[in-house]
DNA sequence: TCCAATTATTTCGACATCGAAATATTTAAC
DNA sequence: GTTAAATATTTCGATGTCGAAATAATTGGA
């Protein structure tokens, strides 16, 4: 007998590259559809986290969007330069900045957002609803890991 | 009636989130085994390839490993640095660049491996052989498209 | 045979991202 | 109240990645 480590190596190492794989699928054309606006994931990440929660503080926002702090500066920054986005100090903890939309950013947001869900939509649109529920019960158990 | 569009948007968004979530989360931990020897996603996968598969061509690797021709350039510029792999023309199109491993490549790739597999085991571990099988069927139809 | 189109790789310029160190502020312990 | 530790952001240096243009080599007509 033992055979079975190998067998279930293999299989964890198969289904990494499909992981791999059809993540790379997903994020490559949504990429796309995004830089038709000149946004980058994470700086459409941000705006959606803006438009759908309100007013964030970038610590919540990075992790909202997994990204780093160090990084979140940057996108912020970004975002500010091209006026879709207003930073502000939290005045009850000056140590926080609170990023707000503009109203450019907004209309923006609202413009791109309802396009990425279509996309979104049609991406997943080639598994069933009910392999959709399933798929995300795997990948949540997944993304929590032990 | 008329609010199935919306049911089928949210659902895609969601899993869209679990889904970068789980890779996230999987693909970080693979780095920080990886960088205990001082290996990128892509050193590593451009090493494992030409041990599972022998010589390869940097347009064969870059397919394998999905990533741009450009960038295969400097991994293999950096595998060859640390002197990994080897270059050489392909004598019979001398378009092609045949990657080689060397015998340290060999003996760093063959030690490494094992302890990746078994890293890629244990992220998977979360979920039973069946619940693996299952999330291989899912992600194959996603990642193919239509 | 010669030339145009194709294919493989490299170079170039740009940018997203990270980790670590630096800075600013708040909180908690004494 | 002062000070040490914790927290939030920024700066710095480094690296991985891409797309487009450049270069080199091959192939398929005419």
């Amino acid at each position: 007998m033992r055979k079975q480590p190998e067998k279930s190596q293999r299989q964890a190492l198969n289904l990494y590259v499909k992981l791999m794989r059809a993540t790379n699928r997903v994020t490559g054309d949504i990429h796309r559809h995004l830089a038709a606006d000149k946004l980058t994931h994470s700086q459409f990440a941000v705006l959606e986290a803006l438009y759908h929660l309100g007013p964030l503080s970038q610590g919540e926002l990075g992790a909202k969007i997994l990204r780093s702090n160090a990084n979140l500066t940057t996108v912020v920054d970004s975002l500010e330069k091209k006026d879709l986005v207003r930073r502000m100090r939290a005045p009850e903890d000056r140590r926080r900045v609170t990023v707000t939309l503009t109203d450019a950013g907004e209309k923006l947001i609202g413009r791109v957002f309802p396009r990425h869900a279509k996309i979104v939509e049609h991406e997943f649109s080639v598994l069933s609803a009910d392999e959709q529920e399933q798929l995300a019960t795997l990948l949540k158990k997944l993304g929590k890991g032990k």
